[in-house]
RNA sequence: ACAU
DNA sequence: CGATGT
């Protein structure tokens, strides 16, 4: 029931809001002239969309569709992120769902970590998150670092080690021994930001 | 140079 | 402007 959630803006119609069905939707603007209606994916952007109204959506969809595409991404599949204030610094991970930015896991912030180190833990949390739910979807990352650093099951950080971050060695050791005990058929995807914008698990802090 |  | 990495 929750694959199917789509959520259905009306701005114009018999009852302009939101619906949960394509089938409520229909309700209020078929037949309707002009009726201004759209689905999204998630309620939160649905919310956002319908609280700016039609002709600032348009306008604003207009203005980004005009700086990236959206051509050759796999929607079916999760993406993971990193962010750090200062690098070394306070470093945090998450992992969503591509299509609808809904945070699937979010760990730290942990002291004195970088940013690689970050994009790797992200990278082995969604492996094992996905292999943890039988999912064979594949992850999005914007790090070619941490796609190498998979590649060779070694965290390759120079970050000395200190009082700090010992919990966070901790973390990369149970990480690689994760990446040593276990196979995956995941594909890894390199996220083209250039081409598509930031990741959708992007902290957005930039 | 490329990717964060 | 600074840092993490190949
Ligand atoms: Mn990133
Ligand atoms: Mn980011």
């Amino acid at each position: 029931m929750s694959k199917s959630s789509k959520y259905y803006v009306v701005w114009e119609g018999y009852e302009p809001g939101i619906y949960s069905s394509w089938t409520d939707c229909k309700l209020k603007i078929q037949n309707y002239p002009n009726a201004k209606y759209k689905s999204f994916p998630s309620l939160e952007e649905a919310k956002e969309a319908y609280a700016m109204g039609f002709f600032n959506y348009q306008k604003q969809k207009k203005a980004t569709s005009k700086t990236f595409s959206t051509e050759g991404i796999e929607w079916n599949s999760i993406a993971v992120d990193a962010a750090s204030s200062g690098n070394p610094g306070k470093m945090e991970y998450r992992g969503v769902v591509t299509k609808t930015k809904q945070v699937l896991f979010h760990m730290g912030p942990f002291p004195n970590g970088t940013n690689n180190i970050g994009e790797f833990l992200a990278l082995v949390h969604g492996l094992a998150f996905l292999k943890n739910k039988k999912s064979e979807l594949p992850i999005y990352t914007d790090s070619k670092i941490a796609m190498s650093w998979i590649r060779q099951k070694k965290c390759k950080t120079k970050l000395a080690r200190n009082s700090e971050n010992e919990k966070l060695f901790e973390l990369i050791k149970r990480a690689e021994l994760w990446l040593a005990t276990n196979s995956f058929k995941t594909p890894i995807l390199k996220w083209q930001t250039k081409a598509w914008g930031e990741i959708p698990a992007d902290f957005g802090r930039k």
